[in-house]
DNA sequence: GTACAACATGAACCTGACTTCAGGTCAAGC
DNA sequence: GCTTGACCTGAAGTCAGGTTCATGTTGTAC
């Protein structure tokens, strides 16, 4: 059992952003000790899931559409397990982005690296768009197709 | 050269937000011919930069920032390449942290597969927390450690 | 019994990134 | 010369996800 500023600690979250988030109904049914909230087991994987859901691109009321169905119990298991799986397929393609975008940012630091070693870009834009060295070029052509 | 229309179609963007992005500073020096925005190689290749930027978490004041930079020519080569590179690290870790939630999802999605075939979660709760599957219980640490 | 830290509340405020709106310009086709 | 479609503008509105504020309560330490 924790308390508010013990949760803050060990998910390193302002205690402000602790209790929006039951105000906005992602800890339905927790428990209150003379007022305070009492986070028990049930609240802790509560906000190890908000995370991961969070950072898989849900918003905030869909979290609590979540957590209501675990309230529902058996009932809910068909959709809960669906949201995993949407959740699972936009966050492998979010890596698919996030892979396209480290070649860009590759292509540009090869791009600063060679003007600052030249002084200027002539070299570079006499290269492109397809003289590129070898493996500079699969990155510039992923980006620019 | 392209109008706003023909590059709201090329990058599936709203007019309304590259009108913003201008607005903000993201094309700075732009044509304009009668009025209309003229958008030449130099914006589009912008407008990919910002793409890129963008998925990396930079808010749009720090691109700003930088295509002011490509505006003052070799004297800003180091401050860009820096740019790129602080980018890179942050997607790099972004994506760890994604790998990670992707491993909370696929222990979710084994969870409710499981639960739905059970009825219920008495099995699994009688597993947790070590004696899961091998494979899970790989995720599981991974998540609830 | 009072000071203090840690909690509580509702309401207002803030920020970033857009979007919408009301009204105006411009070139092309009829 | 009038309509139409595509463009323009500044100002205001929207939305998510919080944060801040003013004020109040509670349990413990001195």
């Amino acid at each position: 059992m924790y308390s508010i500023g013990q949760v803050s600690e060990m998910f390193h979250l302002p205690i402000s952003t602790i209790r929006y988030y039951d105000r906005e109904g992602l800890f339905p049914g927790i428990g209150r000790q003379s007022g305070k909230r009492v986070f028990s087991e049930r609240e802790i994987e509560a906000l190890r899931v908000i995370e991961c859901l969070k950072v898989s691109g849900l918003e905030i009321k869909d979290i609590k559409q979540f957590m209501e169905w675990t309230q529902e119990g058996a009932a809910t298991y068909a959709q809960r397990k669906q949201l995993f799986e949407v959740r699972k397929k936009a966050v492998e393609a979010e890596m698919l982005e996030l892979q396209k975008t480290l070649d860009m940012l590759r292509y540009k630091c090869w791009y600063y690296e060679t003007a600052i070693a030249d002084g200027n870009e002539d070299r570079i834009n006499a290269m492109l768009p397809d003289r590129l060295p070898e493996k500079i070029q699969k990155l510039y052509d992923n980006v620019h197709k």
